[in-house]
RNA sequence: GCGAUUGUAGCUCAGUUGGUUAGAGCACCAGGUUGUGAUCCUGGGGGUCGGGGGGUCGAGUCCCCUCAGUCGCCCCA
């Protein structure tokens, strides 16, 4: 049965996949750490689900094509057909539906986890990655909307990116049908020609009007959507909106609502109104966006939208519901090409990781080590000492600023010791070594 | 699913038209000097040259297959 191939699956890792070391996983902590930090202050509370589903959760809302996609799989020996989860939404559609008579209104959910698609892997798209999912559910105003679009910034802003790094892109699917019911076009049309509209850019003039003539538009709809986006690159979207649909604009106003939302809360400045933002899947009902880095050389950073009628198709009672999700793979390249990516001891200071001490010992005090560093972590302090065999203080010292301690305890003798700030340089010396802990300050972790 | 390109130590890389026992820097381990994050000196471990096959007197080097990385196409929830 073995191949020879077979060995080389034992010593790689599979496709697309990542190896954490420890420098790897605490920068992938901190960034998980940033994405939680800012739904709670949203107000978002963190849940999670199976990381595998069954396989027809993903085939009844994608059809399926999707299962080319995934990771999917039986038991040996069973039936039933699983899949690893390739995104949050339907898992989160199916709890909500599952409670829907409890939860309250609005819910407000987060969640980081990972993720797994059977794509090839490309810059910014990998086999595994982690998403964090922000939604609200029970909540159909633009405000709430508006409340993930916020969230989503906070963060971005929590990273040190600025709004002439990263853009929102906002549009709506309620506005963009208005403008087509206006331009004439019948209704079967609409619904593809918005899927079209979001490959407009990626393709050519020629072969945009070719692929509209394919679902049935007329070169009259073809040039009306061209008239519309010659006016989009001049003016204000929804100037554009007014004009073109004038007294037939819906009451609701939803994407001006939400636009309405943003500016209010100080956080227009990020976004802009964007008609090509469509949006590729067929689910969502209102306000779509994207986070795009401002030179457009990457992927998109973020996505996501209204899905109204999604928990429905779960069992669920019609509820409303938006939210968004953001990648690991791309915000880590962004933070890179913009310098963004704190240095590890940086990270090591934002997560809480310094060593609050590192117990450095002479060639008489050695066999004092590891007794006083035990004492030390009764105490509550993280204390490390140094595994090496040399008593040369200089390389002790580098050990321990390598490992980004706060202080070093040089261990002179059975009671008396040195201890040094390696972050200012001071140091005391002749200290009782049973004072040493009240010397040195508690760990600050903020 | 398709295409281009790359693969030599943990990392970055050298390795001549095919020719002894495959190298360097950094990192790691150890020893020494100066008791303070430095400098310097010495030594060491670590490679089946991504894997398999072919051909050759002889392959890291040439040929085929395969796996993986990177980039792109398709797709992108």
């Amino acid at each position: 049965m073995a191949t020879p191939n077979d060995k080389t699956h034992v010593f790689q890792a599979p496709k697309g996949t990542r190896d954490f070391y420890p420098l790897e996983l605490a920068r992938r902590r901190w960034i998980e750490d940033k994405w939680r930090q800012t739904s709670i202050r949203h107000g978002f509370d963190e849940i999670d689900g199976p990381t595998f589903e069954h396989l027809d959760l993903y085939t009844v809302k994608s059809g399926d094509g999707i299962v080319s996609e995934l990771f999917s799989f039986t038991r040996e020996g069973g039936d039933k057909r699983y899949a690893l989860r390739p995104e949050f939404t339907p898992t989160l559609a199916r709890m909500a539906a599952a409670r829907a008579n409890s939860l309250p209104k609005p819910t407000k959910w987060f969640s980081i986890c990972p993720y797994f698609r059977a794509e090839n892997p490309q810059r910014g798209r990998l086999r595994e990655f982690l998403q964090w999912n922000v939604d609200v559910i029970g909540d159909d105003s633009p405000e709430a909307d508006g409340e993930c679009i916020a969230c989503c910034i906070g963060f971005l802003e929590s990273l040190g990116l600025t709004p002439n790094d990263v853009t929102i892109k906002i549009n709506n699917r309620v506005d963009m049908e208005t403008i087509l019911t206006a331009s004439k076009f019948p209704e079967e049309l609409i619904e593809p020609m918005l899927v079209l509209l979001d490959r407009r850019l990626k393709i050519t003039k020629e072969q945009f009007a070719e692929e509209s003539r394919k679902i049935g538009a007329t070169d009259d709809h073809i040039n009306r959507i061209e008239r519309i986006h010659k006016l989009t690159g001049r003016s204000n979207f929804l100037d554009v909106l007014r004009d073109t649909v004038g007294d037939k604009y819906p009451e609701t106003r939803p994407l001006e609502t939400t636009v309405d939302f943003l500016t209010k809360n100080g956080l227009w400045e990020w976004c802009e109104t964007d008609i090509d933002t469509v949006r590729g899947l067929a689910y969502y009902t209102g306000t779509v966006f994207e986070v795009h880095e401002t030179t457009g050389s990457e992927r998109a950073i973020a996505g996501g939208g209204r899905y109204d009628k999604l928990i429905e198709l779960f069992n669920g009672p019609p509820t409303p519901a938006v939210g968004f999700a953001m990648g690991d793979v791309v915000l880590s390249l962004v933070l890179q090409d913009k310098g963004l990516m704190p240095t590890d001891e940086q990270i090591a200071q934002d997560l809480g990781l310094r060593p609050d001490v590192y117990v450095i010992p002479t060639t008489e005090t050695e066999h004092l080590v590891k007794t006083l560093v035990a004492q030390l972590r009764r105490e509550g302090l993280h204390a490390r000492h140094t595994y090496k065999s040399t008593r040369n203080v200089g390389k002790l010292l580098k050990e321990a600023n390598n490992a980004h301690a706060r202080f070093a305890l040089i261990l002179e003798s059975d009671t008396i010791c040195t201890i040094k700030d390696l972050d200012s340089g001071e140091q005391e010396e002749n200290v009782a070594t049973d004072k040493a802990v009240a010397r040195i300050a508690p760990p600050t972790t903020e």
